[in-house]
DNA sequence: GTCTATAGGAAGATAGAC
DNA sequence: GTCTATCTTCCTATAGAC
């Protein structure tokens, strides 16, 4: 049996190898960006050689694709899941655009449904900070059009599926970005520490802030 | 005097060179972020060597904490400039919060007004993407808290001075962040060549639409 | 104030053994 | 399937001349 010293790891099938690593990247990339994490970072992370992580994906662009398709993946699953949950339980065929006129962010019942999937993400540590990191590399030759084919995809979703108008569908993306930019700040461990942090982490993450500073908390811990 | 293929650039104030090579910090910045940026990009495109970067800031840190100090007081001129403008003008001293309630995004004429500002702020092209950048880099010891100070910086002016309430702070945040993502993702560049991001970006950048369609133009040209 | 030369150190990738 | 050793490239920073 393997002991924690070992220095060879245990052998395990590949497939289960590439998911490994895959969530270590992700936590890495999250934390550091493309340029930034090291495919040694990751390799320690994922308890394996540096030189195995280049090899089983043929280099650190195509690990970073792997993250990528990976994270857009299981938010599309995410999102689907959830409306077609909503129209399992019988949506309001379609709203009346002139009465959706709610205070904070319009978009109704399933506004709310999408947007706790949304949140929910933050467990798999490491997604939504990716799928940030890709969203910021549009200039990229490679990823920039991945990362935007993603992000399109979502908007589509939001207007085809869950049949936001362009303005919702903003809307909603808007909110996302928001999150994922309060998470990149590492503003909730701030929670309870500044006034202003405290009123925005609260305010943006009313239904899932135990999640949240979980989670931030454990990231800290590690760093 | 100097031409072009002069190898020693002119001898000016440093004060002067040290704003150039913010300027082209900021844009280099802005493209690649922290890491992906090299001192030698910066030298490059400000036209001098990469080892008078270093000397002048005393590192890349340095610089890049330049960048973002520069940044988010241009911001904060803007939006403190647009406030002090609607107050001149009178400012419905307090809004009734039951009746401020609007289709997309709530907040009134300030918010119209912060808004414009901020799509303005486009111009200075690096701002907002190297602020992107640095926002998400809360994990980083130095770089992170001097993010949240800015980003905190901007909440509370949105607050106290502007008079939102946290939804409205938080709402208008959110728009923010979106755009700043779509200039990330490049989806401008986009614009009439696939459906859902011409929508998108003609949604989110109604008012300055031609802005931004020659701005990031000129960004993909250069690259 | 500005440069050339270069030291010193990562980091990604490859070779080859087990 | 996994590792060790190492090549090569690239980058930040320093030294020192003009």
């Amino acid at each position: 049996m393997s002991s924690v010293t070992d220095k060879i790891s245990e052998r395990i099938p590949s497939a289960e190898r590439r998911e490994q690593i895959l969530e270590a990247a992700s936590r890495v990339f999250g934390e550091r960006g493309y340029f930034g994490a090291t495919t040694d970072q990751i390799a320690k992370e994922a308890g394996i050689s540096q030189p195995y992580v280049v090899r089983m994906f043929g280099g650190k662009e195509n690990l970073f694709v792997g993250v990528l398709t990976r994270s857009l993946d299981r938010l599309l699953v995410a999102f689907t899941e959830a409306i077609a949950q909503w129209k399992a339980e019988g949506s309001p065929a379609a709203v009346d655009p002139a009465s959706d006129v709610t205070p904070s962010g319009a978009h109704g019942e399933i506004g709310r449904r999408l947007g706790l999937a949304y949140v929910n993400l933050i467990e798999d540590r490491g997604l939504l900070l990716s799928l940030m990191q890709a969203f910021s590399m549009g200039q990229d030759p490679t990823i920039g059009g991945k990362a935007r084919d993603g992000f399109l995809t979502i908007y589509r979703l939001l207007r085809s599926e869950a049949g936001f108008t362009p303005e919702e569908a903003r809307s909603f993306l808007a909110e996302g970005m928001l999150l994922n930019t309060l998470l990149g700040l590492r503003l909730p461990d701030e929670y309870g520490k500044d006034d202003a942090a405290t009123e925005l982490v609260e305010c943006t993450f009313r239904t899932k802030l135990q999640l949240v500073l979980e989670v931030s908390g454990d990231e800290g811990a590690r760093a």
